[in-house]
RNA sequence: GGGCGUGUAGCUCAGUUGGUUAGAGCGCUGCCCUGAUAAGGCAGAGGUCGGGUGUUCAAGUCCCCCCACGCCCA
């Protein structure tokens, strides 16, 4: 945001020879204040002075145990590693952020902090990518592409935005170390990730099990739930809802015939191909089912009855007689007889019954089919789980490739929705099928392909997590969560909840697990936890490995220690993502390899600080907490702040199709990255709710937090330079005596204070208010009252004028520090042109600087109650002349100020002179008794009196509302009164007080303030006066002139005004005001025609030669 | 379908253990001030506190139900 500087136009020619001696060491403020421009300034200046990289050295080297004063505390950071296959957006701009202001504010804290970027290199978004380049999808494709290849690609791809990241984080002003990062596909990191599972494996928590995935034939691959959320979409005819893509299926409703009674259960599938496999039926064990005979064939059958009323209404069964009523449970442990002979022989184990019986299942439903439902453990998800809970075994006759193997006799070879018909054609002919019909349902497809996927168990690895939860849940209280409910909540419930880790993904761009397992023993199999272990094992030369992926480690075998013959063979899964990104605390420093560092982890666990977004709660944060967990039993961070999502500004989600969105460098080039961080951590996604994004919100940040800063700095740097003045860094010391310094330095301590605890509690969405309120303070009392003593020639009092330049260069200095965490580029700014530009002292830049350490004795809270009464009557005094239509620029003779409050009396005594500069007001007079002004009105004070009257306080109330002027000064007086039946006291009441009628006053805040509304004509000449000077000053202003040129006035004008001008003071008072050295009176030709109260007024300035503050 | 969160002025948000007339900033309108300000001050208009029930002398606040939106999980 570029913004014109039109006034402090340069020094002319007679200002630069009559500037004093001494010239100020501060630097002029710039003709036009660029902010973006000044930003990529101070970015070059951290470069030239290796600023940034010295910060960051410090908290390397402290982590690394080397040089560095011995001691210096850390302060442990982990980054969250973003995937690098996109450009970086507000969902990171904004963590980052966060990321940005914790560490540096801990730095000036005093503690050596260490940042170093993370790249999550692995997974799916970079394979799918890749798979797009190359053209090759689906496990057949990829192997006959070649494994190496397809790695070769990922690995070639996956850091191409490195660059656009590194230089877009720079931009904002986030100090990160990218020399030093941690990338998830380094051989050392992937290394430290075998040795975590290693780990697990060593302490039992590892187990093979197998989890239902969606599979896609075609393909002959799973897919993961990103892959199925890409498939085809459409939207549903009725409900207008966007769902996965309809299909045909058919609806098969089959008996199955019961073993221990002539009769069937009926049960219903759109999934003929599933019905080989069937093991078992389930019903709910608390709804009600009934025994039928359907009076046409005479079948008897069960089924809910619910179910039956349907089928009948569409006229699939007839009448039917009900021959018996039972609970679900009641079917439970029936047998009956298989469907298909292929695995009839798991009727029975061990002369138990195993499966083909009847089990109790509470998801069965009533929303279709006929609540029995059909159960084959292998294809379905609560099929297995049901599968699990009953001890069924696991008959998946189904490859990947969706092909029936060979013991499905019938139907061998074919493919497994190709068969359906067949399935049925064989159920007919066997008299089992009781209806068969066609159904439109949304059903997933393969993304690729658009073929129908096949949901199937599939073998794969899991990690114990449900049997640490009490561990998992005990160390979460340990971690302060920002906002809580996160940590309590969403967080809590999900650990409370936890099951078992699915660690293992059929992918290729991942680290491998590294499980070896016998070809002749599937129970025989070894975890290796290292490079050397596998070198040893396969009777590699050490250091023969320098690389993990597939293609180095897939043809690595060695022979069986337990099997004779056996050769173990690594597995084909590599790890879920999430699993390394949650390593990251020991595989970003080679944890347990690097003896140089081991110390450290183990030491520095948990981190201090972490930050990332809301939708990590199941995922980083989750997968940090179960790996420290379960391996060190304890939690791996101290502190979180949790960020929602960053929404575009018509409150939908960021969309690149859709553009609804400014890119952010556009953003950062047009306001500056201080604007962009201020406006983001005062959001609301610094508490985790989602926050709509604005442009505009960014462009009055600059108006509301970066510009009141600059302004004070402004304004102090044209006065210093106007009057020579040059801080030092006794300054930076001084002691404030005069009332209005004692103030502003109370109130600076109380920020840096307030500062310092929010920053503590990681509660950063309250740092700009704060700031904004000392802005405040600063531009609107503290400079504004004090204006005229930076004015005073050199002849006056020069040490009280000292003094005011101290303390504003003090306040200045340190609410820039305070500051600098949150807003870099500003804050740096400032202190090169306030401390090191001057020679002050201090550190090369405001980031190497310590946090402001102030005396709590200079807090004076009397004070800071005082100016707000003062501030307060200000207020309610302008208020009147609003209302009264009295021009703050017309003084007037006496305002009165009523309180009974004496600390209130005293305080406008007080700060009597700021309180009628700023009314413009003669006389002040204070009163305790404002009974003439207001009338007074008293109602219940429902809080106090609430609680002790509960069922008769309405009744009272009213008594209390309806009491005369009479009974409240009695009230009043006595401090007690009988009011509607209740001896009430004076503190469970509360006065209102309103201005009389007429009268010229305001009230509030517990005081009365009323003005003096005659006019005396010296009074109205004075007022004229300050009207002239006004439109001098106009005249000044537009004319570009230097705040201290001295003028000569020419004025033609007449009546009133004329004989204010040849009042010698008022002559007097307006020279002094507009730096006239001499007012003239002429007839003008030209100059600015004006008019004061309807009198023409013709005024010309003209330069006058005598020196600047004589 | 479940968990968590959100819903208060045109916009962004505060609203304590339930307590009087629900506040702030921005925007808008009017007025005012200015020898730093790209500004600032004062005032005004603007609200069925998402909807509905209940508890209570009293509900934006507590209970229950519903609606909408977001995230995560099914």
């Amino acid at each position: 945001m570029r913004h014109r500087l039109p006034q402090l136009a340069p020094p002319n020619e007679t200002d630069m020879a009559s500037r004093p001696r001494e010239v100020s060491t501060l630097r002029a403020a710039p003709a036009q204040l660029d902010l973006p421009r000044q930003e990529e300034d101070i970015l070059r200046l951290w470069d030239d002075n290796a600023v940034e990289a010295t910060s960051l050295r410090i908290g390397a080297d402290a982590a690394r145990g080397a040089e560095g004063p011995a001691g210096t505390p850390q302060f442990v950071f982990f980054d969250g590693p973003p995937f690098a296959t996109g450009l970086p957006h507000y969902g990171h701009i904004l963590p980052g952020t966060i990321k940005d202001i914790v560490p540096r504010y801990q730095c000036m804290r005093g503690f050596a902090v260490e940042r170093r970027f993370g790249w999550d290199c692995h997974g799916l978004p970079i394979e799918s990518l890749v798979e797009d380049e190359l053209g090759v999808h689906g496990k057949a494709e990829i192997e006959a592409h070649g494994i190496a290849k397809f790695n070769a690609a990922c690995r070639a791809g996956v850091l191409r935005y490195t660059e656009q990241w590194r230089k877009t984080v720079r931009r904002l002003g986030r100090w990160v170390d990218f020399d030093n990062d941690y990338k998830t596909m380094d051989t050392g990191f992937m290394q430290s990730v075998w040795w975590v599972f290693h780990r697990l494996w060593d302490q039992s928590l590892v187990y093979e099990g197998h989890r239902v995935q969606p599979v896609s034939p075609a393909l002959g691959t799973p897919l993961s739930n990103f892959e199925v959320a890409q498939g085809p979409q459409e939207r549903d005819p009725v409900t207008r809802k966007e769902g996965h893509k309809r299909r045909q299926d058919p609806s098969l409703t089959v008996r199955f015939a019961l073993e221990d009674e002539e009769a069937s259960l009926w049960a219903w599938t759109t999934t003929p191909w599933t019905l080989p496999s069937n093991l078992a039926l389930a019903v709910h064990p608390e709804l009600e089912y009934v025994k039928i005979r359907v009076v046409e064939t005479g079948e008897i059958a069960y089924l809910e009855p619910g179910r039956l009323r349907d089928y009948q209404g569409r006229g699939k069964v007839g009448e039917v007689e009900i021959l018996a009523t039972m609970q679900g449970t009641a079917l439970v442990g029936r047998p009956y007889a298989p469907l298909f002979p292929y695995f009839a022989h798991l009727r029975e184990k061990d002369g138990k019954r195993l499966a083909f019986r009847v089990v109790g299942a509470t998801y069965v439903s009533t929303d279709a089919g006929t609540g029995i439902v059909h159960q084959a453990p292998a294809f379905g998800e609560d099929d297995y789980e049901v599968g699990r809970a009953e001890g069924l075994p696991l008959v998946n006759p189904v490859s990947l490739q969706g092909i029936f193997d060979a013991r499905v006799v019938d139907f061998a070879g074919q493919q497994v929705k190709d068969a359906d018909k067949g399935i049925m054609q064989w159920l007919r002919n066997a008299g089992r099928v009781v209806d068969q019909d066609v159904i439109v349902h949304p059903y997933p497809h393969c993304y690729r392909t658009e073929q129908p996927l096949l949901y199937m168990a599939l073998s794969t690895w899991f990690v114990k997590v449900e049997q640490l939860r009490s561990r998992l849940v005990e160390n979460n209280e340990k971690i302060h969560w920002v906002p809580e409910h996160v940590g309590s909540g969403r967080f809590g419930n999900w650990l409370g909840g936890a099951r078992d880790w699915n660690v293992a993904r059929n992918r290729y761009w991942g680290t491998p697990i590294p499980i070896w397992r016998c070809d002749r023993d599937p129970d025989d199999a070894v975890c290796v936890g290292s490079i050397a272990e596998l070198e040893q094992l396969a009777g590699l030369p050490a250091g023969s490995i320098t690389d993990l992926h597939r293609e180095s480690v897939d043809d690595i075998t060695f022979p069986s220690a337990k099997t004779p013959g056996g050769i173990m063979r690594r597995v084909p899964e590599v790890f879920d993502c999430w699993f390394e990104s949650g390593s990251m605390p020991y595989a970003q420093n080679d944890y347990p390899f690097d003896a140089g560092k081991r110390a450290y982890v183990e030491t520095h666990l948990p981190g201090d600080f972490i930050a990332e977004g809301l939708d990590q709660t199941r995922g980083w944060f989750y997968t940090l907490h179960v790996l420290a967990t379960a391996l060190f039993d304890r939690p791996a961070f101290k502190h979180v702040i949790v960020n929602g999502l960053v929404l575009a500004e018509d409150g939908k989600k960021m969309s690149k199709r859709l553009k609804n969105y400014p890119d952010p460098n556009v953003v950062v080039d047009e306001y500056g990255a201080d604007a962009l961080r201020a406006y983001l951590i005062s959001s609301a996604a610094v508490r985790a709710e989602p926050m709509r994004f604005s442009e505009k919100g960014v462009r009055d940040t600059v108006r509301t937090v970066i510009l009141p800063l600059f302004n004070a700095y402004n304004f102090l740097v044209t006065y210093a330079r106007a009057d020579g003045w040059s801080p030092s860094a006794a300054d930076l010391e001084a002691k404030p005596t005069a009332v209005l310094d004692r103030w502003i330095t109370s109130r600076v301590v109380a920020f840096v204070d307030e500062l310092q605890r929010e920053f503590d509690a990681y509660a950063l969405s309250n740092v700009v208010p704060a700031f904004s309120r000392i802005c405040d303070d600063l531009n609107n009392w503290y400079i504004r009252r004090g204006r005229r003593r930076y004015w005073r020639s050199r002849a006056e009092d020069d040490g009280d004028k000292q003094a005011a330049y101290a303390t504003l260069y003090r306040v200045l200095v340190t609410v820039t520090q305070a500051m600098a965490p949150v807003i870099p580029f500003l804050t740096e700014w400032l202190y090169q042109r306030l401390v090191v530009d001057t020679g002050v002292g201090g550190e090369r830049s405001v980031h190497l600087s310590k946090w402001p350490a102030l005396d709590p004795s200079l807090r004076d809270l009397e004070l800071e109650r005082d100016v707000e009464a003062a501030r307060t009557a200000v207020n309610l005094g302008l208020a009147v002349r609003e209302r009264e239509k009295l021009p703050v620029r017309r003084p007037l003779g006496a305002v009165t100020i009523a309180s009974g409050d004496p600390d209130v009396r005293r305080a406008v005594q007080s700060l009597r002179e700021d309180v009628l500069g700023e009314l413009n007001i003669k006389r002040l007079e204070v009163a305790e008794d404002d009974s003439a002004l207001c009338t007074v009105s008293v109602k219940a004070n429902f809080k106090v009196l609430g609680k002790r009257l509960g069922g008769r306080m309405k009744a009272v109330a009213e008594a209390i509302a309806a009491m005369d002027a009479g009974a409240v000064a009695a009230l009043q007086a006595q401090g007690t009164a009988s009011v509607g039946g209740e001896d009430i006291t004076l503190d469970e009441v509360m006065i209102a007080r309103e201005v009389r009628a007429g009268r010229a006053a305001e009230v509030g805040a517990g005081m009365t303030v009323v003005l003096d509304t005659e006019l005396t004509p010296e009074l109205r000449r004075e007022g004229l006066a300050r009207e002239f000077v006004n439109r001098v000053q106009n005249l000044r202003k537009d004319s570009d002139f230097d705040v201290s040129q001295r003028i000569i006035i020419t004025v033609q004008t007449e009546g009133d005004v004329a004989a204010m001008l040849d009042d010698a003071a008022m002559r007097e008072l307006v020279m002094r005001e507009t730096l006239a050295v001499g007012i003239v009176r002429a007839d003008l030709e030209q100059g600015d025609v004006g008019e004061i109260d309807g009198i023409a007024v013709r005024i010309e300035l003209t330069f006058s030669d005598a020196s600047v503050r004589a």
